[in-house]
DNA sequence: CTATAACCGAGACGGTACGTCGGGTCTTTTA
DNA sequence: TAAAAGACCCGACGTACCGTCTCGGTTATAG
């Protein structure tokens, strides 16, 4: 309904900065749309006019975090997949692990559980492309041969991060370096050819 | 503070079966401790009395649904780790893609997030005894000599549910029994002598 | 500050003609410049350019429709007071029991109870003129020896129509013709000579 | 729909003090039910849980204030209709007069224009019996012969209320004891018998 | 015959208040 | 003394309008 080319470039700015603040300072939970208009100096309508849910706005807060250095997603192919791998599984637990980081990435994970369409938009703009980018390195390992090649990328992707993802949700047991080294020597054994 | 001896069970049980009809009915996220004093026909203070969050209430909900046919959570031991872990597996998946099921574990997995105190209780009553009822499996194979002995089963464990738990929450894919097949299979090689 | 030369004609009618619709539609306390603007097919802006107020685009409607047909205000002077002021009398007590027509008078008087300057510009282009035109009638029955000369004719005026304003807007008994004519002779008798 | 034996009578007096005040300090049109609810100490679902809208809350301030004392409403009946008369009709020009009381009164009138049921309570609980009160001392003034019997009271009354209330809400010229003799004379006048 | 200033439509904006919902606490009555 | 009932204070919700403020576009005098 609202013209995007009348939108207000600095209040959606305003609007960002300010939820991505409160995130950090009260929790995902207490966030609420009025503290977000308040602290932006915004009406509560203008949240409204452009946002679902004050998940949009958090998601939205997230991307522009993300893509702000906008560093590529993909790994470095170093002819070596162990090292390679390696090396982004340690990254994701270290981000994981980071109680500041990961507190949004909780939000998120939490409001995809009850609203399919943010879901979607997660997986799209978020989570897809981070997915992606492990899937392409593994397979060009599987084209090289290092690797078997009748497994989905994707699949094996999901064998690695799977792992993490449970013990970091669930909370089951510390999320080390050490256990980014054996999940990562597990799941290459598994995928060896 | 309060006297559990006194405690009324009709009201407790009214309150739990309320609270069960009402996740499935409009969903954990709209349930509200008001609809469930009126659906139990009991007063907001008795449920504020014995439980500390709706999630508390829930938790009890399923756990006494669970309990209430006491079936053995250890796995079956054929001599066959391959297939005694195919069975669960595709039991677990078979359970995560119900809707009806899944909906009451998203929401505690969802509560887990931002109450720790909830998320231990989770973890010891109702998670734990799952996980471990797999690893014990798998540490009986270890002994066996079918798998490798140098992985702690909780780990391995991990790497099994991981991945499903994964697919589960982010809905990056359908939960197939195909799909447990294969995750069986991927781990199984990863933990292979 | 608006140069009045500019004005748009188009826009004007069409606002007036908006803002009578919808009075009648929703009432004056519903009536809502937005909702004007948006009848009219005009900017909001339109309308604050010109009028200080929905109350001053109501007056500006309420004079057009009665300017419509410039019907002469003032009494006719058949020689009979009693039979003349008889005649406006009931006339006006039609004119505030129809529950059409009297909605707007209504919604001028609330709004000049707060608002000044907007009571004075009813009295000096509404009402004024109306009760002036019955003082002129009975001051002319005063030089005629018809009535007592010492009586201030605006207070006269007052007299015979205090009593009606005062059942209309309280409600506290119907308006009817008979009654008009009852205080009319009430009046009458008090103003005798 | 709730319980009126559980009613708060600490918050039911804090909220009409409260209103009472605002009125006085920013007049009726400004007056919010947030601000109400603030000033009182009280959450707005007390305010709605008792009363329909800020104008019933106001009508029963004033119906607080007005019975605090209580004095007997009924005219003196010195065997001079004149006398009592006029001396009531003083009153209520002094009443009217001043801006302080006044405020709350127009406000009430204002309100009856639109909203029925208010206006039934206000005619009911207020307004009836003051102006029962006047009628009552002419119908006794009727029966001692003093003024003429074949007029209603009722319409007695309004034909002395009606010009005050004309002048006062209309302010077409300054309300003064003065004009109140006027009027009281003129009426008085036209009952005689 | 432009150009430059105004009005105009549209509607986004910062705000205020609305009336509602539910949270968690407190009080009263009943068993 | 636990429990039912439900009033209470509170905070946030999402909506409706307010009056102000751009934004292009279209007239309509003035150079």
């Amino acid at each position: 309904m609202p013209d995007p080319s009348r939108r207000s470039e600095r209040s959606r700015r305003a609007i960002l900065t300010a939820a991505m603040e409160l995130v950090r300072e009260v929790g995902y939970r207490k966030l609420t749309i009025e503290a977000i208009a308040a602290r932006a100096g915004v009406g509560k309508q203008t949240i409204y006019r452009w946002w679902p849910s004050k998940a949009a706005v958090v998601l939205d807060g997230v991307l522009a975090a993300v893509n702000e250095d906008p560093h590529d997603l993909s790994l470095p192919d170093t002819g070596d997949v162990a090292a390679d791998l390696r090396g982004v599984v340690r990254a994701i637990v270290a981000e994981l692990d980071d109680p500041e980081l990961s507190g949004t990435t909780r939000a998120l994970t939490v409001e995809m559980q009850d609203d399919p369409e943010f879901a979607e938009m997660v997986r799209e703009r978020l989570l897809g492309p981070q997915l992606r980018a492990i899937a392409d390195r593994l397979r060009a390992a599987q084209e090289a041969g290092q690797l078997r090649a009748d497994v989905d990328p994707a699949v094996a992707v999901e064998l690695v991060i799977g792992p993490l993802y449970h013990r970091w949700l669930l909370r089951t047991a510390p999320l080390t370096p050490d256990y980014a080294d054996t999940v990562t020597g597990l799941a290459l054994r598994a995928l060896a050819p």
